[in-house]
DNA sequence: GCCTTACGTAAGTATTCGCTTACACTGTCC
DNA sequence: GGACAGTGTAAGCGAATACTTACGTAAGGC
C-alpha cells in the first residue's frame, strides 16, 4: 500500500494516471501533455507508477503503451478504504463503549 | 486535496491518525507508542498533520491533546473519491464509444 | 549502413524529508 | 521563586525526491 500511495501522493502521477486511466498512450503523448518538464521527468515518473504496478506496460515496435492497471487501483482503493473504515469501526466502538457507560452509571 | 494526501502518504503518520481516531491523546501518549523514534520526531510529525488540518489540537493545562478531524478526513477521501470515480466514468465513455463504434459498424 | 524517432537510464543538482540533539516555553507542585 | 513534567521548534545531517542534461539502445525509413 504504501509504494502506491506515495506514487499517487505526487500530483504530476495522478495526472498521468488519469489519461492512461480510459486509453492507452504511449510515452511520448503522455509527456506532450506537460509543458513544464522534460520528457525524461515524465518517464521516470512512468518508472515510479510502473514499479508501484499502477500502470501496465506494452510494446508495440518503437514505442511503449501505457494503460492503468485498474485492478491494482482498486486494490489500493480498497486498501483505503478499510483503513477509513477501521477508523470508523473504532469511533463506532467507543461510541459504544461510551453508551455501556452510560447505560451502567444510569442503571 | 495534496497536503493530505502527502501526510497520509507516511505509515508513521497513518499510524498517529489511527490511534486518535477514536479518543483524544496527549502528544507524550502518541510518542510513547513509538519506540523506535525520538518524541521530537513525533511532534514534527503531529506538526504535518495539523498542517494538513487532518487533526485538531486542544490545549489542557501543560498539555496538548490531539483528535482526528474526522469532517477533514472525510473530505479527503470524498476527494479521493472523485478521483477514482473520474477514472471509472472515463473508463465508462470510452466503453460507450466502444459500443457506439461497434454499432455503427454492425448498423 | 545511416539517420531519425521513441524511449529508458546514468550522472549531477537543488530541494524536501525524517530524524536527532539541544533549547525555549508554559503550566503544576512545593 | 525554583524544580519539573509536557511540548513545540531551530539547527544540522543523511537519505530520498524531482528535476535537468547527456548518453545508450531498439526499431523503422531510406
Amino acid at each position: 500500500m504504501d509504494v502506491a500511495l506515495k506514487a499517487i501522493a505526487d500530483p504530476r502521477r495522478r495526472e498521468i494516471l488519469r489519461l492512461v486511466w480510459s486509453k492507452e498512450l504511449p510515452a511520448s503523448d503522455i509527456a506532450s501533455h506537460f509543458h513544464d518538464v522534460t520528457r525524461s521527468a515524465i518517464s521516470q515518473h512512468l518508472g515510479v507508477l510502473r514499479n508501484a504496478n499502477l500502470v501496465c506496460e506494452r510494446r508495440d515496435a518503437n514505442r511503449r503503451l501505457y494503460r492503468a492497471n485498474v485492478k491494482e487501483i482498486q486494490d489500493l482503493r480498497t486498501s483505503l478504504d478499510q483503513y477509513w473504515s477501521g477508523g470508523l469501526s473504532r469511533l463506532k466502538s467507543a461510541a459504544e463503549a461510551a453508551q455501556r457507560k452510560k447505560d451502567a452509571s444510569d442503571g
